[in-house]
DNA sequence: GTAACTATATATAATCG
DNA sequence: TCGATTATATATAGTTA
């Protein structure tokens, strides 16, 4: 935005990302307060920063926004009537069912299925979206394919006598293809400042 | 901020509202997509515009990020103890939470996103499969242009007469009340705001 | 209603203290 | 690690078509 144009995705410097955080946080909220104000709008923000620290925002009642949302979802799914007294609490249970229906649809979508009723316009916006990701993929397989190139080599003109396997996903790749033969490209590039407190299953 | 700086405060006139509310909206869900992506952010936002129209965007999953915020107020309100029920809908809650998860993992997979860390096997999966859609969503795309075109052409043909080459007397409202009435039966139409969602009060 | 088009106001990335 | 500064990138109020 300044000084020098960045790219919208994940900045890896972890200082840096912090100050960006916080400089934005500030001007996101700031912009929130003024829609609403300016406009009458009621507004609820949630922000979660990487380190798990909340911060949020409503212009009425957190509770009343996320209450009136969850009425105008719940409106869209046959929500089997569990009890009175859930229909209360379930809200993120409610919206996280229409949003497993959502991401399926828009899933199948993507893979050209379920097109049947699409408008013009919609199908073009499909098509842009999967010409973005087909480019994107393609960048990244010829950048996976350079880096085990390069490890290949290295490989073999410094040391011929070992070769290291490491027990990744349970995907068995063992079957891949030619160029593929030493799977050095599987290291989880895992984050670092997670002190994540979601919840998990059982 | 402008031509003149207003000051934030309701804004009388109901049509300039309006076009401010459309066009700080865009802003603000701009800004939140920015804040997320750069800086790792969990972020929810649901807005209301004062016609009761539903605008809303997560990073991830809204029932998620809810939740979670749920459980960080939680702690802070005496909360009537959980019955059995509450916690059997809890786990459902979570099941779909995690579902919610893998798709929307997938859909950003799909669209070029978080590749790091894939391997070239499934790379080719990737590509493969967007290469599948897109196939089938051009052919969609022609099959559904081509019935427009045919549309058209009936009902200018019907409305006409047939031979009429040269006597182009009739006016051109019936061309255009024909294109429309080919589009008549498009799906509703949707905000075009990323993932917003937006809703009409009865 | 809306789709550009500016001229400015803001936001903010990089830098400095 | 911060706050202050500054040079640019964005956002957008008012306007026009």
């Amino acid at each position: 935005m300044v000084r020098q144009r960045i790219e919208i995705k994940k900045i890896d410097n972890v200082t840096s990302r912090q100050v960006t955080f916080s400089k934005r946080r500030r001007g996101l909220f700031k912009k929130a307060r003024e829609l609403s104000t300016l406009c009458d709008a009621e507004i609820a923000l949630i922000v979660f920063s990487s380190t798990g620290r909340l911060f949020d925002y409503s212009s009425s009642s957190m509770g009343q926004v996320i209450e009136r949302h969850n009425q105008q979802t719940e409106n869209l799914i046959q929500l089997n009537q569990p009890s009175l007294e859930l229909q209360l609490d379930n809200s993120a249970s409610a919206i996280a069912i229409k949003e497993v229906e959502e991401k399926t649809l828009e899933l199948r979508r993507l893979r050209g299925e379920e097109l049947h009723g699409l408008s013009l316009e919609e199908l073009k916006k499909l098509e842009k979206t999967l010409e973005g990701g087909i480019s994107r993929v393609l960048k990244t397989k010829s950048e996976v394919f350079e880096k085990e190139i390069a490890a290949l080599k290295r490989k073999m003109g410094s040391d011929i006598g070992q070769t290291q396997e490491q027990g990744q996903s349970s995907d068995q790749s063992i079957i891949t293809t030619t160029t593929n033969g030493s799977s050095a490209a599987a290291p989880p590039p895992r984050d670092y400042d997670s002190s994540d407190t979601s919840l998990k299953l059982g």
